[in-house]
Formats: structure tokens, sequence, C-alpha cells
RNA sequence: GCCGGGGUGGCGGAAUUGGCAGACGCAUCGGACUUAAAAUCCGAUGGGCCUUAGUGCCCGUGUGGGUUCGAGUCCCACCCCCGGCACCA
């Protein structure tokens, strides 16, 4: 064995071997229980960054430990390939997006494999190609087939820089997620999922997810935005309509002193129509239009409006209500229309105010009377009704419960469930994405692509411009079809799916990835599915991992699969900085891992990775501490090599150690210690950090122990060291699996049993007690283990320094922890 | 504003159920090896106090209070940082 680990030579060769001998690849095999877990795919850039080296580092830990638990691990890999960039390439540098892609993929699983991922790669998937995207397009039919897509004209985003329509996950802070690039309106036919059915699903089944993040559930639970109110109608004075409004406090609809409408809302021209306010309004309205949406919605910009001059008849006492349009009411949700009860809302308070309109108070405190002319802020906390009719006396939640039955008994308004969720944009004016497998016929209308035609291609010779529309919209060869239904002549839908929909559901594809009759067979899937542990960013919280489960949903309730949510655990890892920000090109703090791996080796990288912090935080980068991770590899493959000639001679595997002497009790109980603290971490905690620390205590040990004896028990030490590379091997799988191979075992070390530990051997003889006078640590002492309650006393009261502090004290009182300290209260 | 998460040495972090705060690593310092250096191995390393240098004392986990024999951990109030949502009726 050499003296030195040579890590290029060793974790080449290893991969190689891996691959030649399908080390990794996964069977069904119903005799094994099934352990699935996945990182999410990267979009196919074309070279890793550290997030990635992050992501798939604690993947292949994962996937190996479980494999050496006996598991039957599915560990697959694949490209979320289609996308813009591809597209920009095309019209920055003239390389058609296809090619641009694939051979990013190309480079970029050459790098995965540099790092030594075990991943199954028989069963990679790219989105991108026409094996895949089939099947996304036949998922839309399906959507289709159900109702659940559809095309419609409404109020979009519309990210300039990008130059296609985005979906309402996609836009943050008003702008682009992708490019930044501030997003504006604009009123668009296109292609919706309809996610909004599976609202209450998605909310619902959260309560299987134990093992996720509580905050990625509840920013799900923000996003969605249930509320449970009452949609109210309001008669109009002057017109034979209605005004719908909704609120979640029908409870106070006696202290409703004025109606707003956003300015959009479709009732606004007609009730000014001959008004003298009407001018006054319109240009009111129109002048809002012109705002952006950003400064007419925003919380900060100032709360306006002006009377429409017509009024509403609250249904419950006949009353005549002002109808006010103004800026902080938006037409996007509810129905874009509110009764006002400024007493009891903050925002109608604030308006209330500014225009001195009536402030009439409905719900009080118990022990306090309240005043429309005094109150300060709106009363928004529980309370006791009055000046409110038949609620009168009740609090606010019997209140809600008989206004709402009164008004469901009378027709004057029904219970509601209102989510911020839109339905999901999806279509993209993008050349590189899933076509759109529709076609309109001037006869037949819209007419879905039958599935035996898919998958409809993506024509390869389009041209790229930059300028304008979609590549495809200008693809005549592809737009001119015939229709499905009559024959005629007809044109393809010439707009893309968004991206997420590829991924909502490559989980399932692996299960099956080659099967061109179906989806995939359920038979395979269930055995598989679900997820069991799924790894990946935090920024995907709502986008992908939204849309996911509503397609687990979806393809469930379609009988393809038992699982009705996709991923049973989620660890969401933190970021990589550099200098307390984010790797990036324009602050120039980006490490290249390629330059590390070359450096130091995968082994290395991967280990200083997830030494570094908790998967779930962010990570700063040192250069310092990947030292340290070479340093410590060294460190073992020094032991072993040091004493491979005597370990190779021993039956490690049929060993008895008996008849330790204290130091090596002692070295014994650190290799038990570290099994069960390693194989705790990674079950259960997932710290790797922390376990990697206990490996390293380990090390420390055996170095201590050598120091310590003339000469070393080789059996004990051989146990140690052969237990040492077992823990390691998921995290430094190239190196433990050369000392493995070194040490003479034939087979990999990926393919043994995880090691169990002794609970005998963790056990101390001796043990040392802290005694504690009032709560202070002042002493130590060392007593047999199984020592009694009573004896430990008499030794602690007994200690020199313990009478010390008794001298001219009385004992008050004695606490005992066993086995782990004493103290004495005294006064 | 609302909802999460967090604040521990010079740094990254550990302390899993209320029981020795600072595991492990980095950095720094000292020693050994060496002609020398690197590498390696061994050791020290939260701050302060002292004619007693110890098996010593005091302080110390964002701040202030509290509960408890005992609090980084529980409770109350507050400050700061990060993330999400934000006129959602």
């Amino acid at each position: 064995m050499q003296e030195y680990y040579n890590f290029k030579d060793v974790e080449e060769r290893w991969q190689q071997h891996w691959e030649e001998n399908d080390l990794f690849e996964s069977t069904l095999n119903l005799d094994k229980p099934e352990y699935y877990t996945l990182e999410m795919f990267p979009y196919p850039s074309g070279n890793l960054h550290m997030g990635h080296v992050r992501v798939y580092s604690i993947g292949d830990v994962i996937a190996r430990f479980k494999r050496m638990q006996g598991y039957n691990v599915l560990h697959p890999m694949g490209w979320d390939a289609f996308g813009l960039p591809a597209e920009n390439a095309a019209i920055e540098r003239d390389i058609h997006p296809n090619n641009w892609t694939w051979d990013n993929i190309a480079n970029m699983k050459k790098q995965l494999e540099s790092l030594g991922i075990s991943y199954d790669w028989d069963r990679e998937v790219a989105t991108c190609h026409p094996d895949y995207y089939k099947w996304t397009q036949w998922l839309f039919l399906q959507l289709y087939k159900q109702g659940l897509a559809y095309k419609e004209a409404a109020s979009v985003n519309w990210c300039p820089g990008c130059e296609t329509v985005l979906a309402n996950e996609q836009v943050v802070n008003d702008a682009c997620e992708r490019c930044d690039t501030e997003v504006i309106e604009k009123n668009l036919a296109q292609w919706f999922f309809k996610i909004t059915d599976y609202a209450d699903d998605l909310l619902a089944d959260h309560e299987l997810l134990e093992e996720w993040p509580e905050r990625v559930k509840i920013m799900q639970r923000n996003w969605i935005g249930r509320s449970e109110g009452v949609e109210i109608k309001f008669p109009l004075e002057e017109l034979d309509e209605e005004l719908e409004v909704f609120t979640t406090r029908p409870d106070t609809i006696y202290g409703a002193t004025y109606m707003v409408l956003a300015p959009g809302h479709p009732l606004v021209k007609e009730l000014v129509a001959g008004n003298e306010e009407e001018e006054e309004v319109l240009n009111f309205v129109a002048e809002m239009e012109e705002k952006d949406e950003e400064e007419r919605t925003s919380p900060e910009s100032e709360k306006i409006g002006v009377f429409t001059g017509s009024y509403a008849i609250n249904p419950m006492t006949e009353e005549r209500i002002p109808i006010l349009v103004a800026n902080y009411v938006l037409m996007g949700y509810g129905t874009g229309a509110i009764m006002a009860v400024p007493a009891h809302d903050q925002r109608d308070f604030d308006f209330a105010k500014k225009y001195d309109l009536e402030i009439k108070v409905v719900v009080e405190p118990e022990d306090k009377d309240l005043s429309g002319e005094t109150l300060e802020e709106a009363y928004t906390e529980d309370g006791v009704l009055v000046n409110s009719d038949i609620l009168n006396g009740l609090d606010v939640e019997a209140a809600f419960e008989k206004i709402a039955n009164y008004m469901e008994e009378n027709n004057i308004g029904s219970r509601q469930v209102n989510y911020r969720l839109r339905d999901w944009l999806v279509s993209r004016q993008r050349y590189w994405g899933t076509p759109i497998p529709v076609v309109y016929c001037d006869e037949c209308g819209v007419v879905p692509v039958p599935e035996e035609e898919l998958p409809v291609e993506l024509p390869t010779d389009v041209k790229f411009t930059g300028a304008g529309e979609s590549p495809l919209a200008q693809a005549d060869d592809f737009i001119s079809t015939t229709c499905p239904e009559c024959g005629a002549n007809a044109k393809r839908e010439t707009d893309t799916m968004d991206t997420f929909v590829d991924s909502s559901w490559y989980f399932l594809r692996y299960t099956d990835p080659k099967n061109d009759e179906q989806i995939f067979d359920s038979k395979k899937s269930n055995y598989w599915m679900n997820v069991d542990q799924y790894i990946g960013g935090i920024e995907h919280a709502i986008l992908h991992l939204l849309y996911a489960r509503f397609f687990m949903k979806f393809i469930n309730d379609l009988g393809l699969a038992d699982a009705r949510e996709p991923f049973e655990k989620l660890l969401a890892q933190g970021m990589v900085l550099k200098d307390g920000a984010k790797m990036s090109k324009s602050k120039g703090n980006v490490v290249d891992p390629m330059e590390i791996i070359d450096k130091y080796g995968a082994d290395t990288a991967r280990l200083f990775i997830l030494f570094a912090a908790p998967p779930e935080k962010d990570l700063e980068w040192s250069d310092e501490g990947v030292e340290g991770a070479s340093r410590f590899l060294n460190r073992v493959w020094r032991l072993a090599s040091d004493y491979v000639e005597q370990i190779k001679e021993l039956d490690l595997d049929n060993l008895e150690l008996s008849d330790l002497d204290k130091k090596e009790a002692e070295l014994n109980r650190e290799i038990h210690q570290a099994i069960k603290k390693v194989s705790a971490d990674l079950d259960e905690r997932k710290n790797f950090n922390t376990a990697i620390s206990a490996v390293m205590e380990l090390v420390n040990a055996i170095y201590s122990y050598l120091n310590d004896v003339e000469e070393e028990n080789v059996e004990l030490l051989g146990t140690a060291i052969k237990t040492t590379i077992l823990l390691l091997a998921p995290f430094a799988p190239h190196m433990t699996e050369e000392i493995w191979f070194e040490l003479g075992y034939g087979d990999s070390i990926h393919q043994q049993e995880w090691p169990d530990y002794d609970e005998e051997a963790l056990k101390k003889d001796e043990i040392t007690i802290v005694v504690q006078i009032n709560g202070k640590v002042r002493d130590r002492v060392e007593v047999d283990a199984d020592i009694s309650e009573e004896d430990l006393k008499e030794i602690v009261l007994s200690q020199d320094k313990v009478q010390e502090y008794l001298e001219d004290k009385e004992v008050v009182k004695t606490i005992v922890v066993p086995k782990k300290l004493v103290n004495l209260v005294i006064k």
C-alpha cells in the first residue's frame, strides 16, 4: 500500500470500476425493502457549481448509507433540460439549443461522475428528449380532458426580458424570478392548469408530510392563502343589480359604513353613469390604470379614493351605504369589492380617517366601551357584538355563525372559501420547451392532438433572431397542420409549456424511464414511490414543490399511482456562500468545484462540504476548511497504510475481542460510540457534520491509543480501522474503497453491511460523576458505574472539597441524576 | 406590519430529554522530528483575577427579568440578523 494517498489515480480507477460493474444499478426486487432517494435534478447550464456539489454529496451519502443498511436503493439522475438559457445561447452565439443543451449535459455528467456520485445512470432522463416530453404532452391532454387545462384571456404577468408570460409563482417583488426585469400586465389568452381545484387538498395533505420542514409547509400555506368568509349581496339603490362582496368578517356587517370597488370593477361605469361625480371617477380610474401594479397596490402607497355618487343598501338594516372607488381594493381577489368596516379593519380605518367617513363600533372588548370618535386604531380582536340587532351579545365566532346562517337562509349571501392561489399559467412564448399539443381549427375550435400522434416534436429548423415572437410562431411548417377532427387546415399552438411542468413528474418517470408504451408502469412506480428522501434548495419551497404535489395528486386521481404525495421526507439544503454572499460571477467570489476536485480530490470536496455546516443551513466556503478535510483523509490513510500488512493477516469478520485491558476497552468503547453516533446522525437527524466529527473522534482515539501503549492489540486496532473506513465510506467513497481493497477484501466496501454497535461495549466500569454545590460544579468523583445512590451520596459527602464547602453549612437537599451528577443544596 | 428561522470563543460549528457550555474542525501559540523548511506527531488555546498558579476563584451562550436544586435549552419583555408574505377584505 502506498505511503501517500494518490487521490487522482484512486478516484479515477474506482469510478471506472463502479461503472463497468454496474454497482449502483437498481432493479425491482420485492424481497428487499426499497429506498428511493432523490436530489432535484439540475438545469444543464454546462458546469457544476458548489450548490450542486452540496446537494449531490448529501444525496450520495444517504444513498450509499441506505445501501449498506440493506435497502434496495433507487438513486437516479437526469436533466431539467428545457429553458431559456439554451435559447439565449442560440441567439447570442448561433448554437442550436438542442446542441447546446446536449453538450452541456455531456459535460455536467462527466463532472458528476468525477464527484463519484452513485447514480444508476441507466435511468437517466432529459426533459427535452421527445421520449420524455411525449409524456409531458400526454399529461397535458389528460388535464385537458378533465377540464383542468383551459385557455382563457386574463390579465397576466409579462416579462419583457424573457419575452414571455410568467406564472404568479415566478414573479418576485413584481419582477421576473429569472432575470429580475420588472413584469408588466398584459391581457392575453393563455393556457392555465386548474391547480386551484386542488387547493384544499394541497393544504390538507400537509398533515401527511410530517418529515417536511415546517417552514416549507408554512410558505406553501401562505401562498395558497385560504380564507373562509361569506359572499354577501348588497342591493344597489339605482340599478337593478347587486354588488357582491367577500368578507371574512360578516359579523361586522352592522358596522359597514361605506362600500369600495376596485378601480377596475365592471360596475364602476354603470354606477357613475349620469351622476355629477362621473367625470371625476372616470378620471380617477384612468389615472389608476396608468400606474403600474406596484405603485397602485403597494401597501406603502397612500390610500386614495372617490365617491361614485351611488348607494348600496345594507341587506340587514336597509340603510343606504355610499359606494366609493379606491386604490386599496384589488380586482384580483374576492369579488373586487368590499364592505368597509372602519371600526374593525385597519385599512378601512385609515381610509375613513383620511376622508372623514363614519366609524361605527360593533364589537367591543368585554371590559371596555369603544366609540368611533375616540378610536385610534381598528379593533380587530375578539369581543362582544354591539349595535348589531340580532347579533348583540354574541362573541365574534358565534356572531359569524349566526349571521352566515341567516344570510344563507335569506338568500343574502353564502359561505365562500377564497384562495390567494391562482391557477397555474403554463404557456410560454418560447421555443425551447414542451410544445402544447393542441391545434386550432376554424371549424372545430381548440382540438387536442390525439394521443397516438404524440409527441408533437419541436421543429429543429427555426430561426433565432432574438426579436419579437417566439421562433415557433414563425415556423410555418410546424404551424400548418390538419385538424384531427375534421381534416381541414388548422394551426398548431405555438406556445410551449412552462419548464416547471416538465419537472412536476420526472420522479415518476425514473421508476420506468424507458417505457414507450405508457408514461410508466404502475407496478414499478408503486414499488418505488413515493420518494423516501427528497433533497433540494429552499428556493423551490413554493414553485416546484407545490406543482409536483399537484401533479402527483392528479396522477393519483387518474388511477395511475397509489401515492398522493410525491416526497415523504424533504431536506431543504442551504446555500453555499463565500465571504458571506452567494457565489456569483458578478461578485467574483465563485469557487469552481472542478478546481477543488483537481487539487484535493472528490472525497475531500465532499467531506468538507458536508462537514462545514448542517445541511439545512447556509455554508461558508473556507479554503482552510478544505485543507482540514484533506488532512483528515490523509490521517486515515496513514493509519491504514501503517498497519495494513498486520491487519491483512487477521480474520476480522470472526473475531472475539475479549480480555481487554483498560486502554483497550476504552478504544473499543470509542469504536461502538462512533458507530452509534454516525448511524443515528445519518438515519434520523441527517446531520452529516456531527457524523463526520464522530468519525474524527474515533480516529483521534486510535492515534492516542497507539501513543499510549507499548504494544498494540492488533485485533482491536484492525477492528478500529475497519470500522473507521466503513463509517467513512458514504462520505469518502473512493479512498475507503481503495483501503478496503488493500486490506484484502474482494467485494466493494459499498456493498458491505453497515456495522452494528454493541450496547455492552459502550458500558463503562467507572464513570465520572459531577459534584455540584448549589448548582455550581465543584468537584468530580470516579465511581463504579453501578454504584447505589446511597453509596454515591456517601462518597460525595466524604470528599475533602465538599467538606470544605460544608463547613458551618447544612445540606438542605440532595439531587442525584443517575450516572451524571450530584447536586448538594446547602445553606 | 404579519408569519417563520436564528443570535454560543478569533472563525465554521457542537451540546439529541433542563444536568460538566465550547465536541469536531480551522486559525494561533509551544514542543518533538529535521542541517533547515514543509509534512507529520504531541500539547496549549472563552475572558478575567492572584506575593497562595491551584484539584483555586469570578464572569461568560444578543439584552433585561422570571421559573428551577440546576437554564444555551423553559416562560415574559425587548434588541439585532436572515427568509417568506404583504392593502388578500
